[in-house]
DNA sequence: AGAAACACTGTTTTT
DNA sequence: CAGTGTTTCT
């Protein structure tokens, strides 16, 4: 008799599900691929599959899941969940107990990299980088061959980084990604050789990986035939999520566990593919059914139970003038007469007051503020919007975007407990010392080549003569690392004592002293949640808080909020109205995303995401004039905007077009300018915050 | 020599 | 605001 939950599943949805299981839970399944559109239950689908293979039989620990973000995993777990206590009753809490591998690809990485460290010949204490240390390590080599002060401007150590992660994720030779995605820095590609071969030792050395490294030496350990048996024999299902946004490197590790496809489940879309910047590439999801024989199984979802069918037309008419489509138009089960709306109005103080007049009006008719959202391209485009919600008291949470762990204050303190648990990683010691008032670069740089040529670095801090203008302040810290490298003080109370050695720090560095004093303790009560200090520093590094609030704290979850996220963010996500700010040539494209054709269609497929996150309601937004930065507050330096390339006038019948306010005489002879400036003003500060 | 203070500029998207 | 480059101070 079949199980009630497949009840509830259409028929395409159910083939996904039960694809390859039967009795023993599916061991050998074929491969399986399974395009989902936009709102068409992946997620529920890809649970439901999951629980199936559970109920019937499958081993819940040698289940891997990958999703493309923590909070995709948390979600997909919790459904297993809930899908298994209904079928199985009170034996469902062991069998998920024990449902325990999944994350995302980096997370399970660093998870496999460390239980099999010293068969790779890791230090299983490794610490990992996170961008921006991998790009300050990247720069401390970039000085020390030369290459920064080059007679032509070299590249930043932003773009080396960049570049070094390109090739390492698309699996490309440096002398092809640079004519390819770098023209501009072909030039130095015997300098950029040395400076990644310099990188990658440094790393060896300080015992540390980046993220790049978690899928790298995964892939390479998979080489080794021994160890990719091993490591493929832990799990008999492996099912990946969003794998249009997979790269060839993630591929690799994919195949490499299971090179007959058996047990292989992937999901994803290709009219969603939006990140090809870090070097996914659609190619994975489409040529996955032929690269084995025979061939992966296709199941095509294409029945959306999201958008009603005017809002899913429209998203569908701008997707349709795509270069290439590789799946069909999706098919709206939800009618409504409303059309999409299509506004325009003056410049981005009038868009602010327009969304939080709307967001009010909304919630007055019952739709709450956290089922609405606003979706932006790029992370500042919301700053006039979010002083204008703070201006009329509105809370809002953002996400993506410059990121509570990015504010100077907190990677100090995140340093100190970094150079402890690994007082090799120079980049954290480097940033730690020059905290001391009187040292710089250079005292910083001899104080960690003295170090590292001891064997226990933490001891030999008590020989090393103190810095000539550190004062008192030398001996304290060299306390208080030996105090927490000991572990004697146990956790959580390390972070507490890293705290007292890094307040008195914190208030004669900065002016504002109390704010970030406030962001401290926030970080010292994240801290307490998580049982050692390495697995902090591990999970904090690849899964940061990704919320910001208008609030020091975070909200709390029965407070009501209004969401604010980049486009990025927003995958996988769905609110009842939405609204897309800047549906503008420049943001949406994004100016700077518009130089080959394949990053064009990409900021195409970025404004279809945007449009499918919506159910109910959905308001495209278009300032006509923008501001142009870097001038005097009242200045009126501004420049025109026009409606987005891909919304052209043939399309415009899906929507309905407004301008907002309303015209009306009153309105038409406003004098120009005043209201606006004092808004700039306003902006211009809200930069700051 | 090396640290600190100052002036100037430029900002996509993220594991 | 952070990152970079320049000048000034110790």
């Amino acid at each position: 008799m079949p199980a009630a939950y497949l009840e509830k599943l259409n028929e395409e949805q159910r083939r996904a599900v039960e694809h390859g299981v039967g009795s023993g839970g599916g061991v050998s399944a074929p491969p399986l691929l399974v395009i989902a559109g936009a709102g068409s239950g992946k997620t529920n689908t890809l649970a439901h599959r999951v629980a199936h293979l559970i109920v019937n039989g499958a081993d819940p620990r040698r289940i891997l899941l990958m999703t493309f973000s923590r909070r995709a995993a948390a979600e997909m777990v919790r459904r297993v969940e809930r899908i298994c206590a209904e079928a199985l009753g009170a034996k469902a809490g062991a069998m998920t107990d024990a449902f325990a591998w999944a994350g995302t690809f980096h997370g399970i990485g660093a998870r496999i990299l460390r239980d099999h460290a010293e068969q790779l010949g890791l230090d299983p204490g490794f610490t990992i980088h996170d961008r921006e240390d991998s790009a300050d390590l990247m720069n401390l080599i970039r000085h020390e061959l030369g290459f920064s002060k080059t007679a032509n401007r070299f590249p930043t150590k932003a773009t080396c980084l960049a570049i070094y992660s390109r090739a390492v994720n698309s699996e490309m030779a440096l002398t092809d990604v640079l004519p390819a995605f770098f023209p501009w820095c072909a030039e130095w590609e015997t300098e950029l050789r040395a400076i990644f071969g310099a990188y990658v030792a440094a790393k060896q050395v300080q015992n540390v990986l980046d993220y790049d490294d978690l899928l790298l030496y995964w892939a390479q350990a998979l080489t080794d035939p021994g160890l990719g048996a091993e490591m493929g024999g832990l799990f008999d299902h492996l099912l990946i999520d969003e794998y249009q946004d997979t790269n060839r490197l993630q591929a690799s590790i994919l195949l490499s566990l299971k090179p007959d496809g058996r047990g292989l489940t992937v999901v994803g879309d290709d009219a969603q593919a939006i990140y090809s910047f870090r070097a996914a590439t659609v190619r994975n999801i489409l040529e996955f059914p032929d690269r084995f024989t025979p061939p992966a199984e296709i199941v095509t979802l294409d029945r959306n139970y999201r958008s009603t069918r005017p809002i899913l037309a429209a998203a569908n008419a701008v997707i349709d003038l795509a270069a290439e489509r590789f799946t069909k138009n999706l098919r709206a089960e939800r009618q409504s007469p409303d059309l999409p709306l299509l506004v325009s109005l003056r410049d981005e103080a009038d868009q602010a007051r327009y969304i939080v007049e709307t967001v009010l009006a909304n919630r007055e008719e019952g739709t709450v503020l956290k089922q609405q959202a606003v979706l932006f391209r790029a992370s500042h485009h919301s700053g006039p919007l979010e002083v204008e919600l703070t201006r009329r008291n509105i809370p809002f949470v953002k996400y993506g975007g410059l990121k509570f762990l990015d504010s100077a204050h907190v990677k100090d303190l995140l340093a100190v407990l970094r150079f402890a648990q690994n007082p090799r990683d120079r980049v954290a010691g480097f940033r730690l010392l020059q905290i001391l008032p009187g040292v710089g670069p250079a005292s910083a740089q001899r104080v960690l080549d003295l170090m590292a040529a001891q064997a226990d670095p933490l001891a030999a801090l008590s020989g090393i003569p103190a810095p000539r203008q550190s004062g008192e302040g030398w001996s304290d810290l060299v306390k208080a690392l030996q105090q927490l490298g000991s572990g004697k003080a146990g956790w959580p109370a390390e972070i507490a004592c890293a705290r007292e050695w890094y307040e008195p720090q914190l208030e004669r560095i900065y002016d504002d002293g109390g704010v970030r004093q406030a962001d401290i303790r926030q970080l010292e009560q994240i801290a307490s949640g998580y049982a050692s200090r390495e697995r902090f520093l591990t999970e904090l590094t690849l899964d940061p808080p990704d919320a910001t609030s208008d609030q020091a704290g975070v909200p709390l979850l029965d407070e009501d909020y209004l969401i604010l996220s980049t486009i990025h963010s927003a995958k996988g996500q769905e609110w009842k109205s939405v609204f897309v700010l800047n549906v503008v040539d420049g943001c949406i494209p994004s100016d700077l995303g518009v130089g080959t054709s394949s990053e064009a269609e990409e900021e195409r497929r970025l404004l279809y995401v945007a449009m499918t996150r919506a159910k109910d309601n959905l308001h495209l937004v278009m300032p006509q004039r923008f501001f142009t930065h870097g001038q005097h507050p009242q200045g009126d330096r501004h420049v025109y905007a026009s409606r987005t390339r891909f919304i052209p006038k043939t399309l415009l019948a899906h929507f309905e077009c407004r301008t907002w306010p309303k015209a009306s005489a009153a309105a038409g002879s406003r004098p120009a300018g005043t209201q606006v400036r004092v808004d700039v003003g306003a902006r211009m500060r809200g930069m700051w915050r």
